[in-house]
DNA sequence: TCTTGTCGTATTGTTGAACGATCCCCACAC
DNA sequence: GTGTGGGGATCGTTCAACAATACGACAAGA
C-alpha cells in the first residue's frame, strides 16, 4: 500500500520519456512559433535529415506529430509545408473561441484565479519593456486560463491547438504592438470581474473582446489579399 | 479561372488519395469499434504485419493515426494498447459535450435541420428492427447534427472524437438497448423543438439529457469496478 | 515470506539503404 | 498557344539490422 500511495504523489512529477520524434518535432515547433520557417514554406525531408540528426522515418514521425497539430499541412506525394492560416482560418478559429471561452468563463465553478491574474500582470508589465512577443503569449496564457476554468483536460487539449493555429495567424499581421496593446486592459478588466465573481460583466465584456479582435485580424488578412486561397 | 471554377466543383468529389498507413488504420479502427480488440488489450505490431500486410514502419504510422484519435494507447518502449475509458473520461467527455452542444444548439443559426431529423428517424426505425449499435451510431450522428449547427469546421473534428470516445465507452456498458432505447423519443422530443424554432425548451431537454446519461454512464461504469485507475 | 538484484528474452525505437510511384518542370512538336 | 512526352527530384513504402528498453524468472539476502 506504501508503494501505492507513493506512486500516486509522485505521478505529477514524472515527465514521461520523450521519444526521439517528439523531440525533433518539439525544435521544429519552436522554428515556426519563431517565424523562422514561413507559412506556406516548403518543408523538404532531405534538409532537416542532417541538422535535426535523425533519420528519415523518424523525421517523418515529427512530420506527422505537427501535422496533427495543425502546425504543417501533409500533401500527399508532394511533402509537407508550414500552414498557412487564411481569413476563413480565423472566422473558424474565433467562431470556436466564442462558443468554448465564454460558457467556460460562465460555467466556471473555480475560486482560483491565480493563474489567470498571473498572465495579466506578466503581460502589463511585459509591455512596459516592449516584449511584445512575450506581450502575445501572456494574452494567449490568459485566454488558456478562461477555458481552464472549465476543468476539462480535453478542452485543454482543444484550446492548446487553438491557440497554436492563433499564434501562426499573428505571423500574418503586421506591427505586433499596436494589435496586442489595445486589448491589454480588456484583458485587466476581464480579470478583475472574474476575480470579484461578477461573471456576468466579465462574459459580455469577453464577447465584445472577441468580436473586436476577429474584425481586426480578419481585416488585416484581407486588405493583405490572404482571404482565402480561391478566391 | 476556368480551372479553379471546375476544381471548386468537384473539390467535394475527389477523395484524397490514402496512404497505405491509413487504409490500415481504418481496419484498426473498425475492428476497435466493433469490439474485436477489447480496452486494454495490447496490440503487438508483430501480431500485425502479416493480417495487413504492411511494414512495421507504416503499421507504427498507423498506431499513431488512431493514437492520435485516442483509440489507442502508446506507452514509450512498451507499446500500443487499445484505449481503455474510465468513470472519469466519461465526466470530462460529458463536461465537453455539455460546454459544446447546448451554445451550438442555442447559438445556431441554421434553417436546415434535415440531417438531425434524419438521424432521428433511423434510430427510431432501427430500434424497430432491433438493430441496437445502429442505433447507437444514429444517436450519434444526431448529437453530431447539433454541433454541426455551429457551422465550425473545428468543432465538428473535436466533437467527431469525442463521439469515437463515447463509442469506446459504450464497451464498457452491459446491455445496449436498455441504455439507447431510452433516449430514442428524447432525441425526436429535442429534434421537433429545435425544427420548430423553440431553442430555448430545446437546449434545456438537451442539457438534462446530457446529465440523465452521464449519470447512467457513470454509475454503469463504477458498478463495473472501472471507477478510475487507481481508486 | 518478502524484498532486492541479476540475467535472458521478447519487443520496441531508430537507423540506413533501397526501389517503385508520383509530381514538377521543361523542351519539343503541332 | 496548346498538348505531349521525358527527366529529375522528392515522396511512399519496404526491408534488414542494431540499440535500447521492459518483462518474467530465478536466485540471494534479510
Amino acid at each position: 500500500m506504501r508503494a501505492g500511495r507513493l506512486g500516486e504523489r509522485l505521478a505529477g512529477l514524472v515527465q514521461p520519456q520523450r521519444s526521439a520524434a517528439e523531440l525533433a518535432a518539439a525544435s521544429l515547433r519552436e522554428a515556426i512559433m519563431l517565424g523562422e520557417l514561413l507559412p506556406g514554406e516548403r518543408v523538404a525531408e532531405e534538409d532537416l535529415l542532417r541538422p535535426l540528426g535523425i533519420s528519415r522515418n523518424t523525421l517523418r514521425e515529427a512530420f506527422r506529430l505537427l501535422a496533427h497539430e495543425k502546425l504543417l499541412e501533409h500533401q500527399f506525394n508532394r511533402g509537407v509545408f508550414v500552414r498557412t492560416v487564411d481569413a476563413n482560418d480565423v472566422e473558424d478559429l474565433f467562431r470556436v473561441r466564442r462558443l468554448i471561452e465564454v460558457p467556460a468563463l460562465a460555467n466556471s465553478t473555480t475560486e482560483d484565479w491565480s493563474t489567470m491574474t498571473e498572465a495579466v500582470q506578466t503581460g502589463l508589465t511585459a509591455a512596459t519593456r516592449g516584449e511584445w512577443t512575450e506581450v502575445g503569449t501572456a494574452n494567449i496564457r490568459f485566454h488558456q486560463a478562461i477555458v481552464a476554468a472549465a476543468g476539462s483536460r480535453r478542452l485543454d487539449e482543444l484550446m492548446c491547438q487553438l491557440t497554436a493555429e492563433l499564434r501562426l495567424a499573428f505571423h500574418g499581421m503586421g506591427d505586433p504592438r499596436t494589435f496586442h496593446e489595445s486589448y491589454l486592459h480588456r484583458n485587466n478588466e476581464i480579470a478583475t470581474l472574474t476575480a470579484n465573481g461578477d461573471l456576468a460583466r466579465a462574459t459580455t465584456l469577453l464577447t465584445t473582446y472577441l468580436d473586436d479582435a476577429e474584425r481586426e485580424m480578419t481585416t488585416a488578412f484581407r486588405a493583405a489579399g490572404r482571404g482565402c486561397p480561391q478566391a
